[in-house]
DNA sequence: AGTTTTGATGTAATCGATTACATTTTTTAG
DNA sequence: CTAAAAAATGTAATCGATTACATCAAAACT
């Protein structure tokens, strides 16, 4: 194996002299000499202090705060293959639920040690898959992924680089692996029930999505149909508005439908940001809401109840999931064996926005 | 230094078998060997390509396709002492113009491949350090701080470690570090002269920090101060008002306030959220706004246009301050040497909440 | 053809921790 | 007081890349 040809006296003779020359952070062997130990008690300070005589444990701890040294963590994952890191992949942080939800997935690993990583996706499926690889790289212990139905080529790739993950937001039933959230076409069928009982018949739905439709979108049309057939009514394609996820564009959209001579008496939209848009548009049409028409939304932000018309709408458990996705996942990188779904529910919060007509 | 008194070769033994029945991810000797060239081909095809034969750079990249490999960052970082890694600490993504600046800061990185590490501080300056060293313990290349003054002990850890760091959000004119932001102080007090120019005389300030006042908080009240003077109006301590960071808490120091006999034509808000508390207590009541009290928010959420009184706020420019923050950094980290303040501005957006007396 | 230059590839030390196992020290038991 | 057991500490291989330098190959000059 050995080979003769090189000739390394002179690399070493460089290399002593720039140990000299570069001034770098201390590492455990500068912390061992000063205590006056080997790098392996040291090492054993940090993380099994129980181990190490309580005098020599101090005289470690002391060197450690005189040189004022920082382990370095790249080391120590290339040692023991863990990074104590969390990726977190999440279509944007524009939506408030999302953001609450990271917040609280971050809170509840951060307790267990855990450090998130964060990749912003755009709801582009071919970023997502290359946060993944990235995250990869970086050596993440486990995924969280947010509010999308994402690509198979990520899950599989997870599978194949062995990373748990958790997928979070709505769910599907039919999967092996691990989801937390809602019924998402359950909660908008709830939804659009508790219009037509309130004798609506002549609804439309607006649904974000336009732009980058996913299987999300696609659940919450089919609750709205699944609805419409409950209460045996017509179908058509027409009652559904995809509209890009903003208030602008659901206000041009409501516009466009009215100057048309479309008047349905409620609109039903699938978040509130496009009820948002709604609003305004209803507003400089002249629009009463609800005396005029009737409008909901749907996520349950605060602030739907302080509009010039308080909007009924349904509150999404993003803190609970955000909590539940990181439990699910520490369970995961523990060998713990978490429920494959965590279901967490929705809730009616009535604004007023909705006009009984019967 | 080689010592004689420990027998090795049982430990060679073990290891070898561990190896054989470990599955591990491949490594870059895999590829190699597979591809028949050196580590050191396959670590030059995966950074510079360009240096190495096209037809060997096809094998090699083959090979990584077929064995699934994935490059470790740990390792990497270890020999490079890049981490290719930067950490954002906030106090919190629930409010909405933090979660704005990090979505813009992260793309703003990501285009130079950089991954962003969230810490969220919860306001609490302990761990804010905390968050900082585990940042550090990780290897970061740059730190980004949003949102808070931050604690001294802080900044001059990263000084000790040497991890260049960008402060944003507000800033401060006299500080030898980066800052990206606007002012502050110079920001309340626009908005506050904007309703004595309407002729308000008596007016309170609702200002968010009762629980973790710092120098933002302090900034704000003297920017409200600094307009009072400009009008040689008489100052108080008691036009102040600290609240909780929430709508519910404004809403009932309003209620407060208001029962108490205090009646001022003005309530000037140093951020959306309260204004929307005393919204509601003002809905409450039953008192019209901007009729019987005008009031203003700070922060330029979109929403606030929609409220049943469209409330007068001063835009932040969130998203520029992540992107100027990121392009800060990413200059920081290339040793060019970017402005030590970048003065954003902010905007005033007219809701119609505010009337006029004269 | 021989020499120099340029380009491509290989060798193996290195980054800074962890940890299995060896060794030494201390405690406990007899 | 010694032997055995338990506790504390030390040694040095190891994780998986990068990269300085050496070497070899091919192209460009004399």
């Amino acid at each position: 194996m050995q080979s003769d040809k090189y000739d390394k006296s002179k690399r070493f003779d460089k290399l002593k002299e720039s140990k000299k020359i570069a001034r770098k952070r201390p590492t455990i062997n500068d912390v061992a000499q000063l205590a006056n130990v080997s790098t392996a008690t040291v090492s054993r300070c940090l993380s099994k202090p129980e181990l190490v005589r309580p005098d020599v444990r101090t005289r470690v701890e002391a060197s450690v705060v005189e040189l004022g040294y920082v382990l370095d963590g790249a080391a120590k994952t290339l040692k023991t293959h863990q990074s104590k890191t969390i990726g977190v992949i999440v279509p944007t942080l524009e939506i408030g639920g999302y953001a609450s939800a990271i917040q609280a997935f971050e809170k509840t690993v951060a307790a267990e040690k855990y450090t998130a990583i964060l990749g912003v996706s755009d709801f582009d499926a071919d970023k997502e898959l290359q946060l993944a690889h990235n995250l990869a790289e970086k050596g993440v212990d486990g995924i969280m992924l947010i509010g999308m139905d994402s690509d198979d080529r990520l899950i599989s790739f997870l599978e194949k680089v062995h990373i748990p993950h958790v997928n979070s937001w709505h769910f599907r039933r039919d999967s092996k692996y691990h989801w937390v959230g809602f019924d998402n076409r359950a909660a908008i069928q709830a939804i659009t029930s508790y219009v037509f009982q309130h004798g609506h018949r002549d609804v439309v739905f607006f649904v974000g999505g336009a732009e980058h439709a996913n299987a999300r979108t696609e659940l919450r049309r089919q609750g709205f149909m699944d609805a419409i057939s409950d209460y045996n009514l017509e179908f058509s394609e027409g009652l559904i508005f995809e509209v890009p996820y903003n208030s602008k564009a659901s206000q041009l959209e409501f516009h466009r439908l009215w100057s048309l001579g479309n008047r349905p008496t409620a609109v039903i939209c699938a978040n509130d940001i496009l009820a948002i848009g709604v609003l305004r548009a209803c507003k400089q049409i002249g629009l009463r809401v609800p005396d005029d028409i009737s409008v909901t939304g749907f996520d349950g932000l605060d602030i739907m109840a302080d509009l010039w018309a308080p909007i009924t709408t349904m509150a999404v458990p993003a803190k609970q999931i955000g909590e539940e996705s990181g439990n699910c996942l520490l369970n995961l990188l523990t060998d713990k064996n978490p429920k494959t779904l965590t279901e967490l529910h929705c809730t009616l919060i009535e604004g007023g926005s909705v006009k009984s007509l019967i």
